[in-house]
RNA sequence: UCCUGAGUAGCUCAGCUGGUUAGAGCAUCUGACUGUUAAUCAGAGGGUCGGGGGUUCAAGUCCCUCCUCAGGAGCCA
C-alpha cells in the first residue's frame, strides 16, 4: 500500500468508529490534568480531541504527550470513540503518540491579536481555524466556478498574464521591463484576449490573477486579486446579464450545499444566503438616479480636501460607495445596474442604439454592503465606432490593431463579464477584510509575506 | 495620493491636569491536578515606552520632526 494510504483523516473518522487509527497533524490547543492530557489535533481536514491517559500508554509516549506545545507536529495512533462531550462528535483513544517536530514560541496564541500582527504572520495565521473555513469556501466557489462554465459549454482559454498594453487605460498598471521590446504591463483583465478567444471557441472563460496598482487602500481591494471572465459571441446584454445571474445563483446554492461546517465556523446566517436565487434585482442607471434624487442622496465630491454634498444627484456621475450602499440597503438579493453614462465607462462598451449617452453596461452589487462584485458589457461590435472611442480617449491606436481586427473579420454582437473571486468570497463567508479571503494578500503598503 | 487615527513586555491593552523602582491578562518556564473545552491553582523570568531632537528640577505623558501601521475617500472586481 502507498505510505500516504497508511495514515487517517480527521474527516473521515465516523468510518472508523471502534477501529484503531493513525493521525498526523498539528496540536491546536493542548490542556494538561495530571495523568491525563487532552490535546486537540488538526490535520487540515478538521479537528479532533486526542486523550491520553497515563496508563493506557507507554511512560515514552506520556512524556511525549506532556512534553507537546502549541502547532508542533505529531502523530497520533488510537481508537475512534464517538462521545457527546468532544466537539466534533468524536474523540481518540491514544495508545502512541510519535513527534515530528516539537514547536517552540509560536506566535499565534488561542488569545486576541491586532490585525497588523495577523497579517504579518499571514503564513501561520492560514492555520487558524476562521482562515482554514475561508480557505476551503474559496475553494468551493472556485470549483463552482469551474463546473459552472465547464457543464454550460463554456471552454477555458487564459489570457496572457504579461501584456503591451493597457485593457482600460484608466487603472494603474505594474510596469517591468520585457527584453529588448520595451514595457510590458501586468494584465488588469483578461478581456481584450478573452474576446478573441470567444470569435474563435464561441463561449470561453478565462480565470486568472489580475493586478492593479491603484492606490487603493480599503478593505475591499488587492493589488493581485482573481477574476473569472466569460466572454461569449452572439450574446447580448441581456443574455450577459442572464448569465451573470445564473452564475452568481449557482456559486452561493453550492457554497451552501458544500460548506455548510465552514459557514458555522465563520458563524454565517446561512437564512440571509439561502434567498440567493434567480430572479436578482435590476435596474438602469437612470433608474438609479432617480432612486436617489427622490431619497435625497446627494453626490459627495471632494474640493480642495474637502467633502462637498451636491443635491440632487447630477445624471452623468459614477455611482460611489455612498450611492451603492443606500441603493443596495433595500435589497436582499444582489442587484444589476445596467445602462450606465458613456463617459464614465470604458472604451470597448457598446452604445445603447436606443440612447447615445449610455452604453451596455451592467454592475453586480451584492447585498449586506459586499458592493460590486461583477463588472461588464455588451462589446463594441462597430469597427467605426470603436476605432473613434479609441481615439477620443486618446489611446495609442497602434497598440489595439489586433483587438480592432476583430471588428473587421466577421465581427458579431458579444458579450462578457469579469466576477471578481475575492470579492465573492468576502460576501459570502462575511469576512472582515478582502485580505482574509486569498491565502497570501497583496496590497499597497504589504508585500510581505 | 488625500483625510483621520494609532505605535508601552512575545500578544492584547491600562498608565489621570508631567512627579518614587512603568502595570494587568494571556503566552513562556517550574510545580500540582483522571474530563479539560480560550482549563484551573501556586510561583518565576520578561521593557531602548517606534526613531531623533527640544522644553523642564523632572517626560511613557508636553512640543517639533521622521518612520511604521490601521481605517476611510477617490478608482475599481
Amino acid at each position: 500500500m502507498s505510505a500516504y494510504k497508511s495514515f487517517h483523516y480527521v474527516e473521515d473518522l465516523a468510518k472508523y468508529v471502534g477501529q484503531e487509527v493513525k493521525l498526523r497533524g498539528w496540536v491546536y490547543n493542548i490542556r494538561g490534568k495530571g495523568k491525563l492530557q487532552f490535546i486537540l489535533l488538526r490535520d487540515g481536514t478538521g479537528t479532533v480531541q486526542c486523550v491520553v491517559f497515563k496508563q493506557n500508554v507507554s511512560e515514552e509516549a506520556f512524556e511525549a504527550a506532556k512534553s507537546l506545545t502549541q502547532e508542533s507536529s505529531l502523530e497520533i495512533t488510537g481508537t475512534v470513540r464517538a462521545e457527546e462531550r468532544a466537539p466534533g462528535g468524536y474523540e481518540i483513544d491514544v495508545v502512541n503518540v510519535k513527534i515530528f517536530q516539537l514547536s517552540t514560541d509560536y506566535p499565534i496564541t488561542p488569545k486576541d491579536h491586532g490585525d497588523t500582527f495577523l497579517i504579518e504572520h499571514r503564513h501561520l495565521w492560514l492555520r487558524s481555524s476562521m482562515q482554514h473555513a475561508i480557505m476551503r469556501v474559496r475553494s468551493a466557489v472556485v470549483k463552482a466556478i469551474r463546473d459552472f462554465f465547464d457543464a454550460n459549454g463554456f471552454k477555458l482559454m487564459d489570457s496572457p498574464i504579461l501584456t503591451p498594453n493597457a485593457c482600460e487605460g484608466t487603472s494603474t498598471l505594474f510596469e517591468t521591463e520585457y527584453f529588448d521590446l520595451g514595457k510590458a504591463y501586468l494584465s488588469q483583465s483578461g478581456q481584450l484576449y478573452a474576446e478573441a478567444s470567444a470569435m474563435a471557441l464561441g463561449r470561453v472563460y478565462t480565470f486568472g490573477p489580475v493586478f492593479r496598482a491603484e492606490l487603493s487602500k480599503t478593505r475591499k481591494h488587492l493589488t493581485e486579486f482573481w477574476m473569472v471572465e466569460p466572454e461569449m459571441a452572439f450574446f447580448d446584454l441581456n443574455d450577459d446579464m442572464d448569465l451573470a445571474e445564473d452564475l452568481v445563483e449557482y456559486i452561493v446554492q453550492y457554497v451552501l450545499k458544500t460548506c455548510q461546517k465552514e459557514l458555522a465556523i465563520l458563524e454565517r446566517d446561512t437564512t440571509k444566503l439561502e434567498k440567493i436565487r434567480r430572479p436578482f434585482y435590476r435596474m438602469s442607471y437612470t433608474e438609479a438616479v432617480d432612486w436617489l434624487v427622490k431619497n435625497d442622496i446627494p453626490l459627495i465630491r471632494k474640493i480642495d480636501g474637502k467633502d462637498v454634498e451636491i443635491r440632487p444627484f447630477p445624471w452623468g456621475e459614477d455611482f460611489g460607495a455612498t450611492q451603492e450602499e443606500a441603493l443596495m440597503e433595500q435589497f436582499d438579493k444582489p442587484c444589476i445596474i445596467h445602462r450606465y453614462p458613456t463617459e464614465v465607462k470604458a472604451f470597448y462598451m457598446k452604445r445603447d442604439p436606443e440612447n447615445e449617452k449610455v452604453v451596455m453596461a451592467m454592475d453586480m452589487l451584492a447585498p449586506e454592503k459586499a458592493g460590486e462584485i461583477i463588472g461588464g458589457s455588451q462589446r463594441e461590435d462597430s469597427h467605426e465606432l470603436l476605432l473613434s472611442r479609441i481615439e477620443h480617449e486618446n489611446l495609442p491606436v497602434e497598440a489595439f490593431q489586433w483587438y480592432l481586427d476583430l471588428r473587421k473579420f466577421g465581427s458579431v454582437p458579444h458579450s462578457g463579464f469579469g466576477l471578481g473571486v475575492e470579492r465573492t468570497v468576502k460576501w459570502i463567508t462575511g469576512a472582515k477584510h478582502i485580505r482574509e479571503t486569498i491565502p497570501v494578500p497583496r496590497m499597497i503598503h504589504r508585500i510581505v509575506p
